[in-house]
DNA sequence: AATTCATTGCGTTAGACTGACACAATCTAA
DNA sequence: TTAGATTGTGTCAGTCTAACGCAATGAATT
Protein backbone atom coordinates (compact mmCIF):
# COMPACT_ATOMS: atom_id res chain seq x y z
CA UNK A 1 0.00 0.00 0.00
CA UNK A 2 1.58 3.69 -0.72
CA UNK A 3 1.77 5.76 2.08
CA UNK A 4 -0.48 8.94 0.84
CA UNK A 5 2.08 12.29 0.97
CA UNK A 6 1.19 14.53 3.59
CA UNK A 7 -0.83 17.60 2.83
CA UNK A 8 2.10 20.99 2.43
CA UNK A 9 1.14 23.71 5.09
CA UNK A 10 0.27 25.98 2.57
CA UNK A 11 -2.25 23.96 0.86
CA UNK A 12 -3.90 23.47 4.07
CA UNK A 13 -3.91 26.95 4.77
CA UNK A 14 -5.94 27.30 1.28
CA UNK A 15 -8.42 24.63 2.48
CA UNK A 16 -8.54 25.90 6.02
CA UNK A 17 -8.26 29.40 6.25
CA UNK A 18 -8.88 30.51 2.65
CA UNK A 19 -12.56 31.86 2.84
CA UNK A 20 -11.32 33.80 5.85
CA UNK A 21 -7.84 35.78 4.45
CA UNK A 22 -8.93 36.17 0.95
CA UNK A 23 -11.26 37.80 -1.36
CA UNK A 24 -14.13 35.59 -2.98
CA UNK A 25 -13.96 34.54 -6.64
CA UNK A 26 -10.51 36.90 -7.60
CA UNK A 27 -7.41 35.55 -8.34
CA UNK A 28 -4.01 36.27 -10.14
CA UNK A 29 -2.03 35.38 -12.75
CA UNK A 30 1.47 36.25 -13.60
CA UNK A 31 2.88 35.92 -17.31
CA UNK A 32 6.74 36.27 -15.93
CA UNK A 33 9.23 36.77 -19.10
CA UNK A 34 12.79 36.72 -19.17
CA UNK A 35 15.36 37.01 -21.53
CA UNK A 36 18.34 34.44 -22.02
CA UNK A 37 20.40 32.92 -24.88
CA UNK A 38 18.37 35.45 -27.05
CA UNK A 39 15.51 33.86 -26.03
CA UNK A 40 12.37 35.28 -24.89
CA UNK A 41 11.48 33.29 -21.86
CA UNK A 42 8.35 32.46 -19.60
CA UNK A 43 8.90 31.22 -16.05
CA UNK A 44 5.80 28.26 -15.66
CA UNK A 45 5.08 25.97 -12.79
CA UNK A 46 5.82 22.39 -13.17
CA UNK A 47 2.68 20.62 -11.73
CA UNK A 48 4.16 17.38 -12.46
CA UNK A 49 1.24 15.42 -11.18
CA UNK A 50 -1.19 16.41 -13.41
CA UNK A 51 1.39 16.97 -16.01
CA UNK A 52 0.40 20.29 -16.41
CA UNK A 53 2.22 23.93 -16.46
CA UNK A 54 1.08 26.57 -15.07
CA UNK A 55 1.64 30.39 -14.30
CA UNK A 56 2.60 31.78 -10.85
CA UNK A 57 -0.21 33.05 -9.70
CA UNK A 58 -2.47 33.34 -5.82
CA UNK A 59 -5.27 35.73 -4.19
CA UNK A 60 -5.52 38.52 -3.00
CA UNK A 61 -5.91 38.99 1.12
CA UNK A 62 -9.13 40.85 2.09
CA UNK A 63 -7.27 44.15 2.74
CA UNK A 64 -4.85 44.58 0.51
CA UNK A 65 -4.54 46.10 -3.11
CA UNK A 66 -4.70 44.12 -5.66
CA UNK A 67 -1.38 45.18 -7.64
CA UNK A 68 -0.03 44.61 -4.06
CA UNK A 69 -1.29 41.48 -3.84
CA UNK A 70 0.33 40.52 -7.56
CA UNK A 71 3.87 41.68 -6.02
CA UNK A 72 3.01 39.45 -2.95
CA UNK A 73 2.29 36.70 -4.86
CA UNK A 74 5.31 37.19 -6.89
CA UNK A 75 7.42 37.19 -4.25
CA UNK A 76 6.36 34.25 -2.42
CA UNK A 77 5.75 31.82 -4.92
CA UNK A 78 9.42 33.04 -6.98
CA UNK A 79 11.54 35.07 -4.66
CA UNK A 80 11.78 37.93 -7.21
CA UNK A 81 11.69 41.46 -5.38
CA UNK A 82 11.78 45.11 -7.06
CA UNK A 83 10.13 43.57 -10.05
CA UNK A 84 8.34 45.54 -13.29
CA UNK A 85 4.63 44.34 -12.90
CA UNK A 86 2.06 45.23 -15.03
CA UNK A 87 -1.44 44.72 -15.27
CA UNK A 88 -2.99 43.69 -18.77
CA UNK A 89 -5.91 42.07 -19.13
CA UNK A 90 -8.95 40.18 -16.76
CA UNK A 91 -9.92 36.80 -17.61
CA UNK A 92 -13.70 36.27 -16.82
CA UNK A 93 -15.60 33.66 -18.82
CA UNK A 94 -17.42 31.98 -16.50
CA UNK A 95 -15.91 28.44 -17.32
CA UNK A 96 -12.43 29.40 -17.16
CA UNK A 97 -11.84 27.64 -13.70
CA UNK A 98 -11.36 24.45 -13.58
CA UNK A 99 -12.90 23.30 -10.55
CA UNK A 100 -12.05 19.75 -10.37
CA UNK A 101 -8.32 20.45 -10.82
CA UNK A 102 -8.52 21.71 -7.02
CA UNK A 103 -10.48 18.31 -6.53
CA UNK A 104 -7.46 16.52 -7.41
CA UNK A 105 -5.39 18.11 -6.16
CA UNK A 106 -6.23 17.69 -2.59
CA UNK A 107 -7.48 14.16 -3.25
CA UNK A 108 -3.95 13.24 -4.00
CA UNK A 109 -3.23 14.04 -0.18
CA UNK A 110 -6.15 12.22 0.84
CA UNK A 111 -8.28 15.67 1.51
CA UNK A 112 -11.26 16.30 0.76
CA UNK A 113 -12.56 19.92 -0.15
CA UNK A 114 -16.22 20.39 0.45
CA UNK A 115 -18.99 21.20 -2.46
CA UNK A 116 -19.54 24.87 -1.19
CA UNK A 117 -16.24 25.54 -0.34
CA UNK A 118 -14.42 29.33 -1.44
CA UNK A 119 -11.77 27.69 -3.43
CA UNK A 120 -13.90 25.50 -5.94
CA UNK A 121 -16.37 28.79 -6.94
CA UNK A 122 -15.99 30.56 -10.24
CA UNK A 123 -12.70 33.14 -10.12
CA UNK A 124 -12.21 36.21 -12.36
CA UNK A 125 -8.36 36.54 -12.55
CA UNK A 126 -6.42 39.35 -12.92
CA UNK A 127 -3.40 39.19 -15.71
CA UNK A 128 -0.41 40.90 -14.54
CA UNK A 129 3.29 40.68 -16.93
CA UNK A 130 6.18 40.61 -15.33
CA UNK A 131 9.59 41.63 -17.28
CA UNK A 132 12.71 40.54 -15.43
CA UNK A 133 16.56 39.93 -15.55
CA UNK A 134 16.94 36.78 -16.28
CA UNK A 135 20.74 36.58 -14.94
CA UNK A 136 19.68 38.12 -12.03
CA UNK A 137 17.58 35.10 -10.99
CA UNK A 138 17.92 32.32 -10.05
CA UNK A 139 14.99 29.69 -9.65
CA UNK A 140 14.25 28.43 -6.16
CA UNK A 141 11.22 26.11 -5.37
CA UNK A 142 8.90 27.23 -3.33
CA UNK A 143 6.80 26.29 -0.09
CA UNK A 144 4.12 24.71 -2.74
CA UNK A 145 6.23 21.97 -3.80
CA UNK A 146 6.12 23.94 -6.82
CA UNK A 147 9.04 22.94 -9.58
CA UNK A 148 9.60 26.77 -11.77
CA UNK A 149 11.13 25.79 -14.85
CA UNK A 150 12.24 29.11 -17.67
CA UNK A 151 10.83 27.44 -20.78
CA UNK A 152 11.47 29.10 -24.26
CA UNK A 153 8.17 31.12 -26.09
CA UNK A 154 8.66 28.91 -28.74
CA UNK A 155 8.19 25.19 -26.40
CA UNK A 156 5.79 26.81 -25.06
CA UNK A 157 3.53 26.11 -27.70
CA UNK A 158 4.09 22.49 -27.61
CA UNK A 159 3.67 22.31 -23.82
CA UNK A 160 0.69 20.96 -21.91
CA UNK A 161 -1.06 24.15 -20.48
CA UNK A 162 -3.33 24.45 -17.94
CA UNK A 163 -6.76 25.66 -18.48
CA UNK A 164 -6.81 28.85 -19.62
CA UNK A 165 -3.16 29.70 -19.10
CA UNK A 166 -2.44 29.26 -22.86
CA UNK A 167 -5.07 32.40 -23.61
CA UNK A 168 -3.42 34.26 -21.01
CA UNK A 169 0.18 34.00 -22.22
CA UNK A 170 -1.11 35.50 -25.65
CA UNK A 171 -3.05 38.36 -24.50
CA UNK A 172 0.67 38.98 -22.27
CA UNK A 173 2.57 38.72 -25.49
CA UNK A 174 0.25 40.59 -27.44
CA UNK A 175 0.34 43.48 -24.90
CA UNK A 176 3.57 43.54 -25.31
CA UNK A 177 3.85 43.95 -28.79
CA UNK A 178 1.34 46.94 -28.75
CA UNK A 179 2.70 49.02 -25.93
CA UNK A 180 6.82 48.60 -27.01
CA UNK A 181 6.77 51.99 -27.44
CA UNK A 182 5.66 52.99 -24.06
CA UNK A 183 7.29 49.96 -21.93
CA UNK A 184 10.66 49.76 -20.62
CA UNK A 185 11.27 46.30 -21.85
CA UNK A 186 14.68 46.32 -22.41
CA UNK A 187 16.02 47.94 -19.00
CA UNK A 188 13.75 45.02 -17.28
CA UNK A 189 14.78 42.41 -19.15
CA UNK A 190 18.44 42.65 -20.27
CA UNK A 191 21.38 42.42 -17.92
CA UNK A 192 22.64 46.13 -16.34
CA UNK A 193 24.74 45.85 -19.19
CA UNK A 194 24.23 44.23 -22.62
CA UNK A 195 25.04 44.59 -26.55
CA UNK A 196 23.55 46.06 -29.36
CA UNK A 197 22.51 42.60 -31.05
CA UNK A 198 20.96 40.88 -27.75
CA UNK A 199 18.84 44.51 -27.56
CA UNK A 200 18.10 43.95 -31.13
CA UNK A 201 17.24 40.15 -30.74
CA UNK A 202 15.06 40.85 -27.81
CA UNK A 203 12.73 43.37 -30.38
CA UNK A 204 12.70 41.28 -32.95
CA UNK A 205 11.49 38.02 -30.77
CA UNK A 206 8.57 40.26 -29.37
CA UNK A 207 7.65 41.87 -32.89
CA UNK A 208 8.16 38.52 -34.40
CA UNK A 209 10.17 39.98 -37.77
CA UNK A 210 14.00 40.47 -38.26
CA UNK A 211 15.30 43.75 -38.11
CA UNK A 212 18.17 45.54 -40.16
CA UNK A 213 21.81 45.25 -37.82
CA UNK A 214 22.62 48.45 -38.77
CA UNK A 215 19.22 50.44 -39.05
CA UNK A 216 18.14 49.16 -36.04
CA UNK A 217 21.35 50.68 -34.06
CA UNK A 218 21.43 54.17 -35.65
CA UNK A 219 17.82 54.09 -34.50
CA UNK A 220 18.27 53.02 -31.20
CA UNK A 221 21.39 55.61 -30.40
CA UNK A 222 18.80 58.29 -32.13
CA UNK A 223 16.69 58.10 -29.06
CA UNK A 224 19.46 59.05 -26.83
CA UNK A 225 18.67 56.57 -23.97
CA UNK A 226 21.80 54.61 -24.43
CA UNK A 227 25.45 55.18 -23.02
CA UNK A 228 28.12 53.45 -24.47
CA UNK A 229 30.59 51.56 -22.41
CA UNK A 230 34.46 51.12 -23.15
CA UNK A 231 34.38 47.51 -22.98
CA UNK A 232 33.39 44.75 -24.87
CA UNK A 233 31.47 41.57 -24.19
CA UNK A 234 34.32 38.91 -25.43
CA UNK A 235 33.71 35.37 -25.40
CA UNK A 236 31.79 34.93 -28.78
CA UNK A 237 33.85 33.08 -31.27
CA UNK A 238 33.65 36.88 -33.86
CA UNK A 239 34.05 40.23 -33.11
CA UNK A 240 33.61 41.41 -29.96
CA UNK A 241 30.44 44.07 -29.78
CA UNK A 242 30.59 46.61 -27.61
CA UNK A 243 28.53 47.08 -24.10
CA UNK A 244 25.92 49.49 -23.66
CA UNK A 245 23.80 50.74 -20.71
CA UNK A 246 20.49 52.34 -20.03
CA UNK A 247 20.65 56.25 -19.57
CA UNK A 248 17.26 55.68 -16.86
CA UNK A 249 16.74 59.70 -16.98
CA UNK A 250 16.46 59.54 -20.79
CA UNK A 251 14.65 56.34 -21.14
CA UNK A 252 12.35 57.10 -18.73
CA UNK A 253 11.89 60.20 -20.40
CA UNK A 254 11.09 58.77 -23.78
CA UNK A 255 9.23 55.87 -22.96
CA UNK A 256 6.67 58.64 -21.65
CA UNK A 257 6.05 60.05 -25.21
CA UNK A 258 6.77 57.03 -26.68
CA UNK A 259 9.84 55.33 -28.37
CA UNK A 260 7.85 55.68 -31.48
CA UNK A 261 8.93 54.15 -34.97
CA UNK A 262 7.90 52.01 -37.78
CA UNK A 263 9.76 48.82 -36.74
CA UNK B 1 -43.23 65.98 7.38
CA UNK B 2 -41.56 65.67 4.06
CA UNK B 3 -42.41 61.64 2.53
CA UNK B 4 -40.36 59.10 2.38
CA UNK B 5 -39.23 58.43 -1.62
CA UNK B 6 -40.78 54.72 -2.84
CA UNK B 7 -37.44 52.16 -2.96
CA UNK B 8 -37.32 51.81 -6.62
CA UNK B 9 -37.92 48.01 -7.75
CA UNK B 10 -33.93 47.93 -9.03
CA UNK B 11 -32.53 48.88 -5.83
CA UNK B 12 -34.79 46.92 -3.88
CA UNK B 13 -33.66 44.01 -6.29
CA UNK B 14 -29.90 44.17 -5.44
CA UNK B 15 -30.96 45.20 -1.64
CA UNK B 16 -32.96 41.78 -1.89
CA UNK B 17 -31.62 39.49 -4.72
CA UNK B 18 -27.78 40.92 -4.77
CA UNK B 19 -26.12 38.61 -3.13
CA UNK B 20 -28.34 35.49 -4.78
CA UNK B 21 -27.58 37.17 -8.16
CA UNK B 22 -24.16 38.63 -8.61
CA UNK B 23 -20.97 37.60 -7.85
CA UNK B 24 -19.69 39.00 -4.34
CA UNK B 25 -16.80 41.57 -4.82
CA UNK B 26 -16.47 42.30 -8.48
CA UNK B 27 -18.53 45.38 -10.31
CA UNK B 28 -17.67 47.04 -13.54
CA UNK B 29 -17.22 50.78 -14.37
CA UNK B 30 -17.47 51.61 -18.06
CA UNK B 31 -16.14 55.06 -19.28
CA UNK B 32 -18.26 56.17 -22.19
CA UNK B 33 -17.01 58.35 -24.69
CA UNK B 34 -18.76 60.49 -27.64
CA UNK B 35 -17.48 63.02 -29.97
CA UNK B 36 -19.96 66.14 -30.62
CA UNK B 37 -19.24 69.67 -31.47
CA UNK B 38 -15.43 68.92 -31.91
CA UNK B 39 -15.42 67.91 -28.04
CA UNK B 40 -14.69 64.79 -26.94
CA UNK B 41 -17.39 63.58 -24.49
CA UNK B 42 -18.10 61.16 -21.53
CA UNK B 43 -21.72 59.88 -20.51
CA UNK B 44 -21.75 60.53 -16.99
CA UNK B 45 -24.76 59.94 -14.35
CA UNK B 46 -25.68 62.56 -12.29
CA UNK B 47 -26.29 61.16 -8.59
CA UNK B 48 -28.52 64.30 -8.03
CA UNK B 49 -29.30 63.37 -4.32
CA UNK B 50 -25.45 62.85 -3.35
CA UNK B 51 -24.33 66.14 -5.48
CA UNK B 52 -22.14 62.96 -7.62
CA UNK B 53 -21.45 62.42 -10.64
CA UNK B 54 -20.38 58.55 -11.65
CA UNK B 55 -19.84 56.57 -14.29
CA UNK B 56 -22.64 54.01 -15.20
CA UNK B 57 -22.06 50.58 -13.85
CA UNK B 58 -23.52 47.14 -12.78
CA UNK B 59 -22.42 43.63 -11.78
CA UNK B 60 -21.28 40.52 -12.63
CA UNK B 61 -24.49 37.60 -13.29
CA UNK B 62 -23.08 34.39 -11.11
CA UNK B 63 -22.60 32.91 -14.74
CA UNK B 64 -22.15 35.45 -16.71
CA UNK B 65 -18.73 36.56 -19.09
CA UNK B 66 -17.36 39.57 -18.01
CA UNK B 67 -17.23 41.05 -21.01
CA UNK B 68 -21.29 40.01 -21.36
CA UNK B 69 -21.69 41.62 -18.35
CA UNK B 70 -20.14 44.80 -19.47
CA UNK B 71 -22.30 44.51 -22.67
CA UNK B 72 -24.91 43.98 -20.96
CA UNK B 73 -25.19 47.09 -17.92
CA UNK B 74 -24.13 49.42 -20.91
CA UNK B 75 -27.43 48.11 -22.62
CA UNK B 76 -29.21 48.59 -18.98
CA UNK B 77 -28.21 51.78 -17.93
CA UNK B 78 -27.84 53.28 -21.53
CA UNK B 79 -30.15 51.28 -23.73
CA UNK B 80 -26.76 51.09 -26.14
CA UNK B 81 -26.01 48.10 -28.36
CA UNK B 82 -23.49 47.15 -30.53
CA UNK B 83 -21.32 49.14 -28.84
CA UNK B 84 -17.01 49.05 -29.20
CA UNK B 85 -16.28 48.00 -25.57
CA UNK B 86 -12.70 47.40 -24.20
CA UNK B 87 -11.41 46.67 -20.88
CA UNK B 88 -8.57 48.84 -19.93
CA UNK B 89 -7.72 48.49 -15.93
CA UNK B 90 -8.52 46.72 -13.04
CA UNK B 91 -9.51 48.92 -10.09
CA UNK B 92 -8.47 46.87 -6.69
CA UNK B 93 -7.40 49.29 -3.83
CA UNK B 94 -8.96 47.88 -0.86
CA UNK B 95 -10.58 51.47 0.19
CA UNK B 96 -11.60 52.69 -3.43
CA UNK B 97 -15.08 51.35 -2.51
CA UNK B 98 -17.11 54.45 -0.56
CA UNK B 99 -19.24 51.72 1.43
CA UNK B 100 -20.94 54.73 3.37
CA UNK B 101 -22.53 55.99 -0.25
CA UNK B 102 -24.79 52.96 -0.30
CA UNK B 103 -25.62 53.12 3.47
CA UNK B 104 -26.88 56.25 2.22
CA UNK B 105 -28.45 55.76 -1.20
CA UNK B 106 -30.96 53.37 0.56
CA UNK B 107 -31.34 55.43 3.36
CA UNK B 108 -33.05 57.64 1.54
CA UNK B 109 -35.89 55.26 0.91
CA UNK B 110 -35.77 54.56 4.47
CA UNK B 111 -34.18 50.77 3.93
CA UNK B 112 -31.78 49.91 6.33
CA UNK B 113 -28.75 47.75 4.60
CA UNK B 114 -27.59 45.18 6.42
CA UNK B 115 -24.27 45.35 7.98
CA UNK B 116 -22.21 42.13 6.26
CA UNK B 117 -24.52 43.06 3.33
CA UNK B 118 -23.07 41.64 -0.23
CA UNK B 119 -23.08 45.44 -1.34
CA UNK B 120 -21.39 46.68 1.14
CA UNK B 121 -17.88 44.60 0.99
CA UNK B 122 -15.07 45.48 -0.83
CA UNK B 123 -15.26 45.24 -4.36
CA UNK B 124 -12.89 44.94 -7.25
CA UNK B 125 -13.91 46.87 -10.27
CA UNK B 126 -12.86 46.45 -13.67
CA UNK B 127 -12.98 49.59 -15.96
CA UNK B 128 -14.09 49.23 -19.76
CA UNK B 129 -14.20 51.88 -21.99
CA UNK B 130 -17.15 52.27 -24.83
CA UNK B 131 -16.42 54.31 -27.80
CA UNK B 132 -19.79 55.42 -29.65
CA UNK B 133 -21.85 56.85 -32.27
CA UNK B 134 -22.92 60.47 -30.22
CA UNK B 135 -24.89 61.39 -33.14
CA UNK B 136 -26.84 57.96 -33.07
CA UNK B 137 -27.51 57.67 -29.37
CA UNK B 138 -30.24 59.83 -27.92
CA UNK B 139 -29.97 60.19 -23.82
CA UNK B 140 -32.67 58.00 -22.45
CA UNK B 141 -32.81 57.68 -18.30
CA UNK B 142 -32.69 54.01 -16.84
CA UNK B 143 -34.70 52.31 -14.60
CA UNK B 144 -32.65 53.40 -11.08
CA UNK B 145 -33.77 56.62 -11.71
CA UNK B 146 -30.45 57.83 -13.14
CA UNK B 147 -30.19 61.12 -15.22
CA UNK B 148 -27.13 60.70 -17.77
CA UNK B 149 -25.84 63.98 -19.14
CA UNK B 150 -22.96 64.18 -21.71
CA UNK B 151 -20.16 65.97 -20.18
CA UNK B 152 -17.21 67.86 -22.19
CA UNK B 153 -13.45 66.45 -21.08
CA UNK B 154 -12.58 69.18 -20.00
CA UNK B 155 -15.77 70.02 -17.88
CA UNK B 156 -15.55 66.81 -15.88
CA UNK B 157 -12.50 68.50 -14.07
CA UNK B 158 -14.06 70.90 -12.95
CA UNK B 159 -17.48 68.40 -11.74
CA UNK B 160 -17.52 66.64 -8.33
CA UNK B 161 -16.69 63.01 -9.51
CA UNK B 162 -17.51 59.87 -7.12
CA UNK B 163 -14.89 58.31 -5.38
CA UNK B 164 -12.27 56.80 -7.85
CA UNK B 165 -13.91 57.47 -11.21
CA UNK B 166 -11.83 60.64 -11.35
CA UNK B 167 -8.93 58.07 -11.46
CA UNK B 168 -10.73 55.46 -13.75
CA UNK B 169 -11.60 58.47 -16.20
CA UNK B 170 -7.85 59.35 -16.26
CA UNK B 171 -6.81 55.85 -16.84
CA UNK B 172 -9.10 55.66 -19.54
CA UNK B 173 -7.53 58.65 -21.56
CA UNK B 174 -4.58 57.07 -21.00
CA UNK B 175 -5.41 53.50 -22.02
CA UNK B 176 -6.82 55.93 -25.16
CA UNK B 177 -3.84 57.42 -26.03
CA UNK B 178 -1.12 55.08 -25.79
CA UNK B 179 -3.17 52.67 -28.07
CA UNK B 180 -4.29 54.85 -30.59
CA UNK B 181 -2.76 53.16 -33.59
CA UNK B 182 -4.30 50.27 -32.90
CA UNK B 183 -7.89 51.77 -32.03
CA UNK B 184 -10.70 51.91 -34.53
CA UNK B 185 -11.53 55.28 -32.68
CA UNK B 186 -12.50 57.60 -35.85
CA UNK B 187 -15.04 54.63 -36.97
CA UNK B 188 -16.58 54.53 -33.27
CA UNK B 189 -16.79 57.73 -32.16
CA UNK B 190 -17.81 59.71 -35.76
CA UNK B 191 -21.24 59.33 -37.70
CA UNK B 192 -21.01 57.33 -40.73
CA UNK B 193 -19.72 60.25 -42.53
CA UNK B 194 -17.67 62.78 -41.55
CA UNK B 195 -15.09 65.82 -42.51
CA UNK B 196 -11.39 65.34 -42.33
CA UNK B 197 -11.36 68.74 -39.80
CA UNK B 198 -14.02 66.22 -37.97
CA UNK B 199 -11.65 63.67 -37.94
CA UNK B 200 -8.25 65.86 -36.87
CA UNK B 201 -10.27 67.45 -33.98
CA UNK B 202 -10.55 64.11 -32.83
CA UNK B 203 -7.06 63.05 -33.45
CA UNK B 204 -5.92 66.17 -31.32
CA UNK B 205 -8.43 66.01 -28.02
CA UNK B 206 -7.28 62.49 -27.64
CA UNK B 207 -3.56 63.45 -28.23
CA UNK B 208 -3.95 66.79 -26.57
CA UNK B 209 -2.33 68.44 -28.95
CA UNK B 210 -2.88 70.47 -32.39
CA UNK B 211 -1.59 69.52 -35.46
CA UNK B 212 -0.93 70.65 -38.63
CA UNK B 213 -4.46 70.83 -40.76
CA UNK B 214 -2.29 70.15 -43.63
CA UNK B 215 -0.32 67.38 -43.07
CA UNK B 216 -2.91 65.51 -40.77
CA UNK B 217 -4.36 65.11 -43.82
CA UNK B 218 -1.77 63.79 -46.05
CA UNK B 219 -0.60 61.61 -43.68
CA UNK B 220 -4.23 60.20 -42.90
CA UNK B 221 -5.52 59.91 -46.86
CA UNK B 222 -1.89 58.43 -46.88
CA UNK B 223 -3.10 55.16 -44.92
CA UNK B 224 -5.63 54.40 -47.51
CA UNK B 225 -8.74 53.80 -45.09
CA UNK B 226 -10.88 56.62 -46.24
CA UNK B 227 -13.26 57.07 -49.05
CA UNK B 228 -14.05 60.67 -50.23
CA UNK B 229 -17.22 60.95 -50.61
CA UNK B 230 -18.86 63.60 -53.79
CA UNK B 231 -20.62 65.41 -51.04
CA UNK B 232 -19.73 68.57 -49.06
CA UNK B 233 -21.09 69.54 -45.47
CA UNK B 234 -22.65 72.61 -45.42
CA UNK B 235 -23.94 74.96 -43.01
CA UNK B 236 -20.99 76.15 -41.48
CA UNK B 237 -20.17 79.63 -42.19
CA UNK B 238 -16.84 78.58 -44.12
CA UNK B 239 -15.89 76.37 -47.25
CA UNK B 240 -17.78 73.24 -47.41
CA UNK B 241 -15.26 70.63 -46.58
CA UNK B 242 -15.98 66.87 -48.11
CA UNK B 243 -17.50 63.90 -46.54
CA UNK B 244 -15.50 60.45 -45.71
CA UNK B 245 -16.63 57.27 -44.58
CA UNK B 246 -13.93 54.73 -43.76
CA UNK B 247 -12.71 52.35 -45.83
CA UNK B 248 -13.84 48.48 -43.33
CA UNK B 249 -11.70 46.22 -44.37
CA UNK B 250 -9.11 48.45 -45.24
CA UNK B 251 -9.46 50.03 -41.62
CA UNK B 252 -9.55 46.85 -40.10
CA UNK B 253 -6.35 45.12 -41.78
CA UNK B 254 -4.29 48.65 -40.88
CA UNK B 255 -5.59 48.58 -37.53
CA UNK B 256 -3.89 45.42 -36.77
CA UNK B 257 -0.62 46.58 -37.73
CA UNK B 258 -1.22 49.33 -36.30
CA UNK B 259 -1.71 53.30 -37.46
CA UNK B 260 1.92 54.38 -36.83
CA UNK B 261 3.43 57.43 -37.21
CA UNK B 262 4.73 60.44 -35.17
CA UNK B 263 2.00 62.69 -34.45
C1' DA C 1 51.84 32.51 -36.92
C1' DA C 2 48.88 32.89 -40.70
C1' DT C 3 44.34 32.07 -42.36
C1' DT C 4 39.47 31.64 -42.17
C1' DC C 5 34.98 33.17 -41.16
C1' DA C 6 31.14 34.91 -38.88
C1' DT C 7 30.12 39.04 -36.78
C1' DT C 8 30.53 43.89 -35.59
C1' DG C 9 31.47 49.08 -36.40
C1' DC C 10 30.81 52.55 -39.40
C1' DG C 11 29.14 54.48 -43.66
C1' DT C 12 26.49 55.61 -48.15
C1' DT C 13 22.56 56.51 -51.12
C1' DA C 14 18.04 56.79 -53.17
C1' DG C 15 13.54 57.31 -51.97
C1' DA C 16 9.92 58.28 -48.66
C1' DC C 17 8.21 61.00 -45.06
C1' DT C 18 7.80 65.21 -41.99
C1' DG C 19 7.18 69.82 -40.65
C1' DA C 20 6.40 74.34 -42.01
C1' DC C 21 4.35 77.23 -44.91
C1' DA C 22 1.99 79.68 -49.45
C1' DC C 23 -2.06 80.59 -52.13
C1' DA C 24 -6.37 80.05 -54.35
C1' DA C 25 -11.25 78.52 -53.81
C1' DT C 26 -15.50 78.59 -51.31
C1' DC C 27 -19.21 79.34 -48.05
C1' DT C 28 -22.03 82.30 -44.90
C1' DA C 29 -22.96 86.49 -42.70
C1' DA C 30 -23.11 91.25 -42.87
C1' DT D 1 -20.99 92.51 -52.83
C1' DT D 2 -17.71 92.12 -49.63
C1' DA D 3 -15.41 90.44 -45.55
C1' DG D 4 -13.71 86.82 -42.85
C1' DA D 5 -12.84 82.37 -41.77
C1' DT D 6 -12.00 77.92 -43.43
C1' DT D 7 -10.87 74.33 -46.75
C1' DG D 8 -8.32 72.17 -50.99
C1' DT D 9 -4.08 71.71 -52.98
C1' DG D 10 0.76 72.23 -53.46
C1' DT D 11 5.87 73.18 -52.48
C1' DC D 12 10.32 72.52 -50.39
C1' DA D 13 14.11 71.72 -47.36
C1' DG D 14 15.43 68.73 -43.90
C1' DT D 15 15.04 64.24 -41.82
C1' DC D 16 14.26 59.47 -41.62
C1' DT D 17 14.07 54.77 -43.68
C1' DA D 18 15.37 50.73 -46.13
C1' DA D 19 18.81 48.49 -48.31
C1' DC D 20 23.26 47.66 -48.91
C1' DG D 21 29.03 47.98 -48.89
C1' DC D 22 33.32 47.38 -46.66
C1' DA D 23 36.90 47.25 -43.34
C1' DA D 24 38.01 45.66 -38.56
C1' DT D 25 37.94 42.20 -35.07
C1' DG D 26 38.26 37.94 -32.31
C1' DA D 27 38.28 33.10 -31.83
C1' DA D 28 38.92 28.83 -34.17
C1' DT D 29 41.53 26.31 -37.60
C1' DT D 30 45.44 25.12 -40.03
Amino acid sequence: MSKTPVLPASLKQLLVKGNELFLPGISIDCVIFGFHENTLKLLLLDNAKMNKWTLPGGFVLKSEDINDAAYRVLLERTGLKDIYLKQFDVFGQPNRTDVSAHKTTFEQYGSKIPKDHWLIQRFVSVGYFALIDYTNYAIQNDTMNSVYAWKGIEQVKNLPIDHDHGTIIQKALESLRTQLAYLPIGKNLLPKKFTMPELQKLYETILNKPLDRRNFQRKMLGFGILNKLNETRKGGAHKAPFLYTFNDKKYQKALKEGLYGSW
